[in-house]
DNA sequence: GGACTTTGTGTACGATGTCCACATTTGCAG
DNA sequence: CTGCAAATGTGGACATCGTACACAAAGTCC
């Protein structure tokens, strides 16, 4: 009922790339709802191989687990990165590093809310050590946080953000940006209406820049 | 092996409360992982009942989380109320009104990191539609969010926050609070040293205050 | 062209969630 | 009381999952 026979029937004995197919049946398995929906025997029913095939690939579940969270990290920074290739030229560079850390924060925000299973996929194994790995990059070769942490040397340039107050700056943007974040998808939040969703979403980032 | 007859062997057909046993049980297993540990059979076992009697209490093992979830919730509600009750008297009623709101950030935040599996459990069912449930409140009947929002109300009744910013502001703070809280037990920042914890909260709740 | 390594297959086991039929007890109507 | 329906617990069964072990096919390298 799960698979129906939607597999090319490879000819080869190898597969070629399954430890790549496995990742992007992950992918797909999490979409629509999460992490726990990426069964490791499902994937390599996709994928048109045997069960145990994947342990050739991965340690376990939780290797693949792992893998294709860095996948959806990356697809996140992706996300961020395409707002802020968005962002129309200003003149005032001050003015400009702002942008930048609200299209962050948006891109953030809508990846989260457009695709909820993936996001919290990015974030759902508890050992991730390499949030900041390089698979966790987007195209741009750089993760989230790294995105975070240019934006903010910028703030900084600018005279924006006073230096003292530069250290700690991301954890105080990033757990806000998260947190609501992750309310609107599973939390007590989630149901607001996307208009209201909007809201939040601008509330919060005033509030950021007023408290940075 | 996971139970080994640590069970008192009732001799009565009838549990008495198997519902609240089960959900204790449930609290059990979440307490030194997360949700995935809630397993129905393990329940089962240390209630001492066979694996179907929980069909009896609960539609699946889904709304036994649930109600795992619930009580979870409470205990972080009591825990911040508990940090609330240390408050010292403080003349100024402004003050006195700000540190309530650090109190209660600072409750939320102990809770999360003393109790990692617990929080996670209060957040995990995605379909949680009662975060202001009875069941979710504290040992003073109000949740979390309830007592956030009293403490706004009194910010604004203290003059400290302007009252057109007051509409909203649960989102931004609660927001912040909570992204912390998550990135320092599942994220990125987990395995912070409890030190640098403390700076990233002393950190953030600095810029909650101004930016609220 | 053979030996070694890599990758996929087959079979099997224990554990889990859940279904269905049955057993025991409680509580209430008469 | 008595008897019967509702509530609660039991037993057995099934599909599915993760994973272990032994084997097979196909590359790789001398």
């Amino acid at each position: 009922m799960a698979s129906s026979a939607g597999v090319p029937k490879r000819n080869t004995y190898r597969h070629g790339d399954l430890r790549n197919a496995l990742i992007q049946a992950g992918l797909e398995l999490t979409r629509d709802s999460g992490p726990d929906a990426v069964i490791l025997r499902e994937a390599t029913r996709r994928a048109g191989v045997v069960p145990n095939a994947a342990y050739r690939h991965f340690a376990d579940r939780r290797a693949l687990l792992r893998a294709v969270s860095q996948a959806a990290l990356a697809q996140l920074a992706s996300a961020m990165e395409t707002e802020l290739a968005t962002l129309p030229a200003v003149d005032d560079p001050a003015e400009y590093a702002r942008a930048r850390i609200r299209a962050l924060a948006t891109g953030y925000l809508r990846f989260a809310q457009t695709e909820p299973g993936l996001f919290r996929a990015a974030f759902s194994t508890t050992d991730m050590v390499d949030t900041g790995g390089e698979s966790a990059a987007g195209a741009g070769g750089l993760t989230a946080f790294q995105l975070l942490g240019t934006a903010l040397e910028d703030l900084v340039e600018t005279g924006v953000l006073p230096p003292d107050r530069r250290p700690g700056a991301e954890y105080f943007v990033w757990s806000a940006v998260h947190g609501l974040a992750v309310l609107l998808i599973d939390g007590p939040l989630r149901g607001l209406l996307p208009t209201q969703a909007r809201e939040a979403e601008q509330r919060l980032m005033e509030s950021i820049e007023r408290g940075i």
